[in-house]
RNA sequence: GGGCGGUUAGCUCAGUGGUAGAGCACCGGCCUUACACGCCGGCUGUCACAGGUUCGAAUCCUGUAUCGCCCACCA
């Protein structure tokens, strides 16, 4: 270490070192001198390549993002450290819902895909009272527009932050190259059969108006009823009572279902019972998944009520009565037509014209009315609570209708995925079971087509055939190279733009993709895939996935599964797995619950640094709670370390052999401490390291500081000084390198106090390094520095307890230990009696360690 | 109903077989030539509960309670 001792001729150690103002120092240098920069240049294996979340823009960042960016940001600079070149992009998602809401209300606009493209369209000043219908690339430029703005904002907070990002490398979700990647993929699946699109039964939000895929229910708990129903058996006499709690689906009724072995209804398979007010026949059927516990053991299934009905629809070939259209409401229906044949036509439009048009929940309330009138309701609906499935941004629950949509196969690679899920190296490693439930629990292929127009169109157009049909099964696509594309606007190969939506023309896929289906593609998006393959195979494989847990289900499954679909390979060797910010009342922070600090505010009042100690203090997958009394406690250690190494670095004297008994032990206990530290970043168990650090740094300050005060000033000579000197710029080097990564401001400002590069360019140490002016780890040292630490301690006890002041000469210290100390506290007696005033020192054998104190007058 | 995680000082949390810890809060003291944005000291516990394994259990096993999360076919 003496290249530490020889730059001490250059020391520049401010008068009175202060946080203040470091954030707006320190972030300018880094970026001009690139200190995070990617060197594109460096083989795979030096290479460590994060593939960054890229946060929602639309609305703001809150702690919760400061939190878990911060865990990645500690591990990028370690590996940094480490020497690995490392590749941090950041991306910002704007594609999807939440933007296209926030730009209709912020310009006032409504987007038709059935309108051309106005390259000179300017949005009202201010929105006016009815939307301007404006189209879809119209629409995609004002998202495009609003969210530049807030990506500032991000990056303004993310610097500030002090996240080591490379701002070169960004991308957003919604951008050219994420569209073409996100295209190009989807268009490889569809030749190789694994993207398919089919009309059936789809999870729907009645009021966004689009499907939604299994990885975006939640389920609601919600006040309901059981109704009790009959149905008369079609021949024979008597009923068969129901119960269900949607009783307007009636009308959508295709057959009754009871379970197989079940004594009461297995005389009845077979047979025909007439739906009461409709008066259609349906046949009572057996199938296993119905429960004889639950009502009366008999449900009815309509076409469809829940995901349930859609199994028994399709496991016993049933046929299709759908009510419920694409807006909730019930859709108007002829009576005694095709497939709505009834005994009593005339009876059932006089009973469905009063449902006709209301929404499924008005629907429900007038077909009570009208059973309880006919007599086929028994007693009165008894409420209950009941978990239904909603689209976890929408207000109503799902219901399920009936349309096109594309989708891409999961289900077949149920057994490579889980191999995948354990082929992963998972932080905190029980996040694994996460992932595993969720593939067993897979209910079908992920559908990925949404009816909705800021995403990424599905790069696809369909003949339209001469009775003005399309021709779904033929679909057109567009070489790769013309990527990305807007069937809505461009024109597939040989034909012309005036032969859109006529006969013999073509017509546009009118949906875009799932938000998660480009997301899915952050590794391909950012790695330069199709565009750099260079680039792509010195990142690819990436080596982290930082990610909140409960986006297991949608972005890191959807991601293994398009790795495994285009690569058979797993996108990335690790997955960081955060957990989430709650309020003091221990319930997630959320924007809808009110209780959301702004990020900027906390750092501007505890520092960059102290709110990245309070985030690193948690541990992996370890839900906390927000808690700004750790940002001052960080806050603190961060000014400690400027003072402490402020003295360290004032008038440091002359460095030379380092023979004293405390000295080695120091060195000896720092370097143990980076072996540990070394082993548990690689393991991404940064919170234990910033722990150890912390308390290592406290003894050191105040007791290892304090021993070495005197002969530091001199008062034992040169030679023991200059023991001192060295020890302490080899301890101070190499805990302020520590520590870079989690205080990288304060780190570096003391860095720069006496080193031109930055610290978050400089070698990570190497516990060998640090002990060899001792020649190797010397525990005689160690226990001599916690021997002199403990009398210390003792002596300062006693002054306390007199309430004396601590620069109270000693008269006489007694100090009693078992005969294998004796020689330790020999080595380290001349710095006690220094550091403790003591006048007279007496040492006694004894079985145990104790001290005896008696104050001068 | 299935799975996962938690339950340790008033609070936030470390602690995976060897005498219960840290910080905050609280109480008391101290201008000590790095730091008053400081320093020193003190108080505080049936380690959720019940069994078991062990010379020894906060730690390992079994069960229970409780909180949270994820999943589930929710008629």
């Amino acid at each position: 270490m003496s290249s530490e001792i020889d730059r001490l001729h250059d020391v520049r150690v401010p008068d009175k070192p202060a946080l203040e103002g470091l954030e707006e120092k320190w972030m300018p240098r880094w970026e001009q001198a690139g200190v995070y920069r990617f060197d594109r240049s460096r083989p795979r294996a030096d290479v460590y390549a994060i593939d960054t979340p890229p946060p929602t823009v639309s609305g703001s960042l809150h702690v919760g993002h400061v939190f878990s960016y911060t865990h990645t940001d500690v591990i990028a600079r370690f590996q940094r450290m480490r020497g690995r070149a490392v590749f941090y992009p950041m991306g910002w998602d704007d594609n999807g819902l939440p933007t296209e809401r926030r730009a209709q209300n912020y310009f006032g606009v409504r987007c038709d895909p059935t309108l051309p493209y106005d390259p000179h369209f300017a949005p009202p000043d201010k929105p006016g009272k009815h939307p301007v219908s404006v189209s879809r690339p119209n629409f995609i430029e004002l998202c495009a527009r609003l969210t530049a703005e807030d990506e500032k904002v991000f990056e303004a907070l993310w610097r500030r932050l002090g996240l080591s990002v490379d701002w070169n490398l960004t991308y957003a979700t919604i951008g050219r190259r994420a569209q073409r990647v996100s295209q190009a993929s989807f268009l490889r699946l569809l030749a190789r059969g694994l993207a398919y699109q089919v009309e059936a039964p789809t999870l729907w939000d009645v009021d966004f108006r689009t499907a939604v895929a299994q990885a975006e229910l939640e389920d609601r708990e919600l006040p309901g009823a059981y109704h009790r129903i009959a149905f008369a058996r079609a021949s024979g006499g008597g009923r068969v009572e129901i119960e269900t709690t949607r009783p307007e689906l009636i009308p959508a009724c295709v057959a009754l279902v009871a379970h197989p072995d079940d004594p009461r209804y297995q005389p009845l398979f077979g047979t025909d019972v007439v739906t009461p007010l409709f008066g259609v026949r349906v046949p009572i059927r057996a199938h296993e998944l119905a429960d004889p516990e639950k009502g009366s053991g008999i449900a009815m299934i309509c076409t469809f009520g829940d995901v349930t009905d859609v199994v028994w629809w399709r496991a016993l070939s049933l046929p299709v009565r759908a009510i419920i259209q694409p807006n909730g409401a019930l859709r108007p229906i002829a009576w005694g037509s095709d497939g709505w044949e009834s005994i009593d036509p005339g009876r059932a439009q006089q009973a469905y014209d009063q449902l006709a048009n209301l929404s499924a929940a008005k629907a429900r309330a007038k077909i009570v009315e009208l059973l309880r009138e006919s007599g086929d309701l028994i007693g009165d609906p008894r409420p209950i609570t009941h978990a239904v499935k909603f689209y976890e941004k929408g207000d109503r629950p799902l219901e399920i209708v009936t349309s096109r949509q594309w989708f891409i196969k999961s289900m077949a690679f149920r057994e490579a995925l889980l191999s995948r899920a354990r082929e992963l190296r998972w932080h905190p490693s029980y996040m694994q079971l996460r992932l595993e439930n969720w593939i067993n629990g897979l209910a079908g292929d992920w559908c990925v087509s949404r009816q909705r127009f800021f995403g990424v169109p599905f790069p696809v157009w369909y003949p339209v055939l001469p009775d003005g049909t399309r021709d779904y099964a033929n679909p057109m696509t567009p070489g790769e190279d013309r990527l990305p594309i807007d069937p809505s606007t461009d024109v597939p190969d040989g034909y012309r733009a005036d032969q859109r939506d006529v006969p013999g023309g073509f017509s546009g896929d009118p949906d875009v993709m799932d938000t998660w289906a480009t997301s899915s593609l952050t590794p391909q998006i950012v790695g330069g895939w199709l565009e750099d393959p260079d680039l792509f195979a010195r990142v690819f494989p990436m080596d982290l996935r930082p990610q909140a847990h409960d986006i297991i289900r949608t972005w890191l499954f959807s991601t293994v599964l398009r790795s495994e679909l285009e690569f058979g390979a797993l996108p990335w060797a690790n997955a960081a797995i955060s957990g989430w910010i709650l309020d003091p009342d221990r319930k997630k922070m959320s924007k809808s619950k009110g209780n959301v600090v702004t990020p900027m505010g906390l750092l501007e009042e505890h520092g960059s640094d102290g709110v990245r100690y309070w985030a690193a203090s948690a541990r992996p997958g370890t839900d906390t709670a927000f808690d700004p009394g750790q940002m001052k406690v960080g806050r603190r250690l961060a000014i400690k370390l400027l003072n402490a190494s402020k003295f360290v670095l004032s008038k440091p004297g002359p460095a030379g052999e380092v023979t004293a008994a405390v000295d080695r032990g120091l060195l000896t206990m720092v370097s143990r401490l980076v072996r540990e530290a070394t082993a548990d970043l690689e393991d991404y168990n940064y919170a234990r390291v910033l722990e150890r650090t912390e308390s290592l740094f406290w003894f050191f300050c105040d007791n290892y500081l304090e021993l070495v005060k005197s002969r530091r000033y001199g008062d034992h000579g040169e030679a023991a000084a200059a023991s001192a000197n060295t020890a302490l710029l080899t301890a101070l080097s190499a805990l302020l390198r520590v520590f870079a990564p989690f205080l990288p401001f304060a780190a570096e400002e003391v860095w720069s106090w006496w080193h031109d590069d930055s610290i978050h360019r400089a070698a990570w140490p190497l516990p060998e390094e640090i002990v060899a002016p001792i020649g190797g780890e010397d525990p005689a040292g160690v226990e001599a520095l916690e021997l002199a630490a403990a009398v210390l301690g003792e002596i300062r006890k006693k002054k306390s307890e007199q309430q004396r002041p601590l620069k109270t000469a000693v008269a006489r210290a007694a100090i009693r230990v078992p005969p294998g100390s004796r020689a330790r506290l020999a080595d380290v007696e001349a710095d006690l009696r220094a550091a403790g005033l003591i006048q007279q020192l007496d040492v006694q054998d004894a079985d145990a360690f104790s001290v005896v104190v008696e104050l001068a007058a």
